[in-house]
DNA sequence: GTCTATAACGAGATAGAC
DNA sequence: GTCTATCTCGTTATAGAC
């Protein structure tokens, strides 16, 4: 694998159990065992980093929802908790929308726009998904699209700071077995 | 109102705005008007400003639950909205609990057990207060105290935090609508 | 692509004068 | 209680050799 994909899974790793500012040119370059200025080859500046994490966070989950297209809405839900409740049993992480949220103040302008792009992405494809679900007759004809998908993001990403916190990933997982529980 | 106070206040501000590792003793000295040497007499430490925070932050929410106390259930949790609502409108802040869980593994160790105290004070009052709803009959008998409570708890740290990448306090406003519908 | 060296800055923190 | 001065460290970032 080359140095930047590497630097990149390192980056993903400490952004989720570290912050955006948690680590340093120098934390991804130790563990790579190479020196920090060597770094600046592969990503001129930390936003370039903070943008290039945040495009493979975007991509990576359009790879996901193209995967699980052909699976029912239910289906597509529970897989949905089912990869964020991996993050919670992976050192504690919790999710990179989660992360950047506290730091947002202090992001560059263009990390911003990314995230808030990634974001929508997931909002878009979470209302599609309960569209899908109330199409099936697996969820209630009355659902408020819009209102479920926000309740779902929020508790997913609060849950999983709330699992941090308590230092149990059981928190979430018992926490995950009742959101979907309300749709039908 | 004294210096120390004064110095409270406005790290409450930029905690809840900028994060724990957003703003410095450099950015609180310049918005008393005086050194940050000076910050030094009051705080020997960041740490020590952190822990005062928090300390701070318990006290006002058991006395903000002590002046309620005489009200319904339903009330109660209408309040507790209220309160969380008004942080989004003041600058998108979240809540102090979201901005510590993603900086959490950087946090010194009394920080961390400071933070998971007022957590645990937040999440034991509002399973009282479940309970009381259950008693008054305002709520279903069935209800899943410790489920409903911590679904609610992280529902409003995310979505405080998605109303700020938002940019629009509304989207916690209509959010709100909703969390109280399933306890009945 | 990786290195050494260094610049420029801001952070937390302390000593000692007033 | 606030000041000046200073220390030490870690950060992002760049120049230029190999």
């Amino acid at each position: 694998m080359d140095t930047r994909t590497r630097a990149l899974n390192l980056s993903r790793h400490y952004l989720q159990t570290l912050g955006f500012n948690g680590f340093s040119f120098q934390t991804i370059a130790d563990a790579l065992g190479i020196k920090k200025a060597s770094l600046h080859y592969h990503f001129a500046s930390k936003e370039d980093l903070g943008l290039a994490l945040l495009e493979e966070y975007e991509k990576s989950y359009k790879d996901w929802t193209r995967k699980i297209e052909s699976l029912s809405a239910q289906k597509k839900l529970e897989q949905m908790l089912v990869v964020f409740y991996k993050m919670a049993l992976d050192e504690n992480k919790i999710c990179p929308s989660g992360v950047l949220c506290s730091d947002f103040n202090t992001l560059p302008k263009n990390m911003k726009k990314q995230l808030l792009k990634f974001h929508e992405f997931q909002r878009t494809w979470l209302k599609e998904t309960l569209r899908q679900g109330v199409q099936e007759k697996a969820f209630r004809k009355d659902l408020n699209i819009d209102a479920t998908a926000d309740l779902l993001l929020a508790s997913i990403q609060g849950g999983l700071q709330m699992a941090r916190l308590r230092g149990e990933s059981e928190t979430f997982k018992a926490f995950t077995k009742n959101l979907l529980k309300n749709l039908s």
